[in-house]
DNA sequence: TGCAGCCTACTGGTCAGACCAGTGCACTAG
DNA sequence: CTAGTGCACTGGTCTGACCAGTAGGCTGCA
């Protein structure tokens, strides 16, 4: 005891060097969105590797969301601006293959849409609320006409509220989970009576939670949500899943 | 107008149609952690392709954490249990690229802990309560010690805490974030008494949550953690960004 | 018979060079 | 001045080769 202390050492791919450089280069900014790689052609000489090992570090990298490359583009590859494609693809695996239960995803949405209603009653603009009156006004026409448009026009009224809570972790992982959840659901969705009148309940809670946040009560807004997207979702929801939803409802 | 309505075609690479079967394997349970790939060579007789684009598959399944190979195994490649190092990766990404703020992701972090805390307080088992209670004990004995081990101690009391949630979404985002927190403040801490000082401070209010979630006072947990929370990371936040945590402690 | 050590047949990682279908730009013919 | 045509270049794919590493069977010794 008591020589140095060795760390094991990890055999380092030369693709995998690649890609280290050129993700510290965009996450530094020294890579800005829009900008272009070199060619597949370039790399190789610049960084003295083959051609096979600067495309198989470029795909890493697209499947990172990082770069997109297009053929015949006379450019190379171009530094993409962040989106949470990445983030919506290792989550919609996890609910896969970890079998996330719809109970799962739609109590993680409620936490989230409550906590976003919490911040916008707090933070949000006239201009935001303004967005959030025409996403409801939007839902009410479409609530007699299309479920599709009506889905939309809800998804319009939640990334409001998402943005006017001014934490773009939050907003993104809404949207993120959202997705996912009208993934599962779709296909499902009740007979076409009962469908009308969820949707009109529906905006009606949806006018209440404005309400909430337009008199800067994020309490209020918030308890408003959780319940909204409780009645919403419920019944898609198995029977023994249900007390843990029910649980976020007594805070 | 009225003619058929034609979609527009995406030219499909060939290694996008490999991942997409193994994926698909991996999703639908075909292929379970563990099970080994066959081998490039045997893959590009099956799929008709050349190895090149066998391997870019592989680069980007390997990527989204779904797969990982070892050169010499004379096996293949092995499907990997699902791992939250995607999401971490795309998460810690996006804190770089888009310049997520410290304020922004301790307030997510209020957020799920929160909520972690309240679903814990109705759902922990004895089991569970007797981990948080070890682990608040080992934050006690490594407080005068060791601020690493006061750290893992106290991660190991949020771990607990979220299992006993129940709500896998939650478990694995609170370990991403929380990982992505303790990264950017790492390096940044306070002077050596204070640290003490914030140290046993901290440990008096987990004792205190704990104390709440023990009695399955769900939301007094909640108000807690997120107090706990605030005051033990408010001075990394810029003072700018303090009043939007202040706003979640109002619920 | 038992086991240590070598050998071989594989693996993944990398390289070199080639072809193809696209793309954008410069040039040319009208 | 413009419409059209090449051309030079791109990324996507293929072929075939070499290397270092591994595991498991085989050999030969004790």
């Amino acid at each position: 005891m008591g020589g140095p202390r060795f760390e094991p050492v990890r055999t380092v791919r030369a693709y995998e060097r690649i890609v280290e450089q050129i993700e510290e280069a965009v996450e530094t900014g020294a890579l800005t969105p829009g900008q272009r790689l070199p060619s597949e052609r370039d790399l190789m000489a610049q960084f003295s590797v083959s051609r096979s090992t600067v495309r198989e570090a470029l795909r890493v990298l697209q499947a990172r969301g990082l770069v997109q490359s297009r053929p015949g583009d006379p450019n190379g590859a171009e530094v993409q601006p962040f989106s949470p494609a990445a983030l919506h693809k290792s989550m919609t695996t996890l609910a896969r293959v970890d079998e996330l239960s719809l109970g799962e995803l739609v109590q993680f949405r409620m936490v989230l849409d409550a906590s976003a209603n919490l911040l916008a009653a707090r933070l949000r603009t006239d201009e935001q609320l303004a967005e959030m009156d025409a996403a409801i006004e939007r839902m009410r026409r479409a609530a007699e006409v299309s479920y599709d448009e009506f889905s939309a026009a809800d998804v319009a009224f939640h990334d409001a509220v998402a943005r006017a809570s001014r934490n773009k972790l939050i907003e993104i992982s809404t949207g993120v989970v959202r997705s996912i959840v009208l993934n599962l659901i779709a296909g499902k969705i009740a007979s076409s009576d009962d469908r009308v009148a969820l949707m009109r309940r529906s905006i009606r809670h949806h006018e209440e939670v404005l309400d909430a946040v337009r008199a800067g009560d994020g309490p209020l807004a918030a308890r408003l949500s959780r319940e909204t997207m409780y009645d919403y979702y419920v019944d898609y929801v198995p029977a023994d899943e249900r007390p843990a939803l029910r649980a976020l409802l007594e805070e």
